[in-house]
DNA sequence: CGCGCGATTGAGTAATTTCAAATCTAGTGG
DNA sequence: CCACTAGATTTGAAATTACTCAATCGCGCG
């Protein structure tokens, strides 16, 4: 599949676009090639970009101050990844965001993402949708930190994205359920 | 403050609206008054609206098998509050909404906000703009859920909203921040 | 072969939970 | 004004869960 009829498939499960619409559209993402490893976002970044994932994982992650890492999301294809809130409210990044494995994505800054939306409507309700799917997928994983143990946490994660396990090493996987490697590890013997 | 004058002052801090506009917008709102106690939203209702909160506090909440509790959101003026996915997606509510004081409120329905943000493009903004910025919380929640103790939370919460100590009840804090009320309680004598 | 990284295992420790009991508080009716 | 009650909060003690730290294992690669 081409980057376009990838995002293309994307839209189009949301909102319809004419043909000239659609390309009008794709014609202000830039196409970016990443290694496996390779940082997008920095902590202190000025963050100009959101960046639609056509192939390959990245991850986006806080860390503390003891070098311990969070990972708030495995982004997969077709998936749109940033720091939302640096992108938003023209501040410093405080998340990163890089490569899990060699990755092509699809950048879109936040001046083109905002003239698009003034001038196609569909753009605007899109993105309007997508931030609100963000909000209910968000306050969702909080509700399962309350409610779930760490096993059923591994084990949901594992049935919504099973092709996780073979991409993304286990304590990347720890680190996206809030518990050490150890734990992790404990869990899945029985 | 009259509803108009509290409503106006929360959009006026994200966008600009004429007089006629904000009239317009305003009349779709329905005021509705409420008594401690109440329910708004519950389990299995289909949800029409969502609710700006003009004066006292609302929760939004889910009820897992036990019966245990476990608090969303604490709204207080100038929030929105619904069960969004529900709203979003047209499915039955899975989270619970009710008032812990009396409380008014402005109802907006689903199909007005949608007939509003067609009309106008700026509410469409506001609310894109409202539902990246309710992610953001939600992430920055999650964020803290995985990297502080519950006396961090609780200090986090606190310090945020300090006038919730005085309006909820220290079980709800509790069903907020996800520990027990006894470990709350435990919390908060040194 | 041996290095290095990720994953596992073990043991002791810290934090939180559960359950039960005791205490406190606000509101009610006499 | 006081006694009473329901609900909320606190306390205690035992049990559970996850954490940390340290050591070991397994495997791919130069």
């Amino acid at each position: 599949m081409t980057p376009q009829e990838i995002l293309q498939g994307h839209l189009a499960k949301t909102i319809h676009l004419t043909d000239d619409e659609f390309n009008y559209f794709f014609s202000h993402f830039k196409p970016q090639s990443y290694k496996k490893g390779q940082t997008i976002i920095n902590v202190d970044d000025r963050v100009n970009c959101e960046y639609f994932v056509l192939k390959g994982c990245l991850k986006t992650y806080y860390m503390n101050d003891d070098q311990k890492m969070f990972i708030l999301q495995f982004a997969m294809p077709t998936w749109w990844a940033s720091d939302y809130n640096a992108l938003y409210n023209d501040v410093k990044a405080t998340v990163s965001l890089d490569c899990i494995t060699d990755a092509d994505v699809l950048c879109l800054s936040g001046e083109d993402r905002e003239k698009l939306c003034k001038e196609i409507y569909a753009l605007e309700y899109f993105f309007r949708w997508r931030s609100n799917r963000g909000f209910v997928v968000a306050q969702k994983r909080l509700l399962s930190f309350m409610n779930n143990d760490a096993r059923h946490r591994y084990e949901e994660l594992m049935s919504m994205y099973p092709q996780l396990y073979n991409i993304v090493p286990k304590q990347l996987i720890a680190a996206y359920l809030g518990v050490s490697r150890e734990t992790l590890s404990r869990l899945y013997q029985h």
